[in-house]
DNA sequence: CGATAATTGTTGGAACTCCACCAATATAAT
DNA sequence: ATTATATTGGTGGAGTTCCAACAATTATCG
């Protein structure tokens, strides 16, 4: 009988109900796009957490390491790490806050402000290549549709 | 004149251009989706990836490494680790390939079979709290047009 | 065939992130 | 006011992942 080839040991991968599950999509989809980011800013060493973080800063002077957990998702201890490496490349500031001293008021700097000037045409390209399958109603549905996933805007 | 609170120093973090890129929006349902399943399975010890690996290594008995590290888009040093978890917890076991030398055959061990049986119902109630505030359509959708930002099917 | 190139599993080192815990500070309760 | 509870930034340790390099094996090509 001529059912499947017996001589390949595998013509391909059955990935089971993988598919049907939606965190292994989003999984998939995240890891393409993180792989695209970094090699489209490698000049630059930026990832998208860094870059998420000068944003957040720039739309929030004297924004307190705290609420950058709160809004990218991440501990408050890898905000540390994050902030660290920010400082280090003097793109950001850290400054006692005033209001409450247990907090840091965190700043871009000149060259903070200039890096991103230079990151966000990058990004956009990055983000085109991203949503170059898509309509642009059907990426509206998208962006929408995980929105629903974590309604986690406190 | 009542413009911004003065008293309150933030009352919401303004996102800048976050919201609107793909990528931030993936990552953040994938750090939503990651939270809940492995606090659903923390039990078991599992997460995306290892259940994903018992998955397709189910599908597909004696696959290889490497096939692992295509298909779920993971370094082949990543699945060397991945794999050693699981034949720790005698879940999986390795055997070398008798049609090509260089690489492993991987199996499901006997409890590695039991544990999925036990898994999959609890992944399907993850599945079903992620997507309870979309409609089947707008589910649907939502994977088909995942599905287009990766077309790493090769 | 025989040389060259590609693939496989593995190791060692680095990056990123989380968790548990801590001292300092701020807020709430009594 | 005093006490008890929250929150904040930080440290140390662990887990997960990637990259670069390697030996063994297989595939390709002259």
């Amino acid at each position: 009988m001529a059912g499947t080839d017996r001589k390949s040991p595998r013509n391909r991968t059955d990935y089971g109900l993988l598919p049907g599950l939606l965190g292994y999509q989003v999984r998939q989809a995240q890891i393409a796009i993180f792989r695209d980011f970094t090699t489209s800013l490698a000049d630059h060493g930026m990832t998208p957490t860094l870059f998420g973080t000068l944003v957040l800063i720039e739309a929030n002077p004297g924004l307190k390491q705290a609420d950058l957990a709160r809004a990218l998702q991440l501990d408050r201890s890898t905000v540390v790490t994050v902030i660290d490496t920010l400082e280090h490349r003097d793109l950001v500031a850290r400054k006692r806050a005033v209001d409450d001293r247990r907090s840091n008021a965190v700043t871009l700097t000149r060259a903070g402000e200039r890096i991103l000037v230079e990151l966000k045409p990058l990004v956009t390209e990055h983000e085109a290549r991203m949503v170059r399958d898509l309509g642009a109603d059907e990426r509206t549905a998208l962006v929408a549709a995980l929105g629903k996933i974590f309604p986690d805007r406190r």
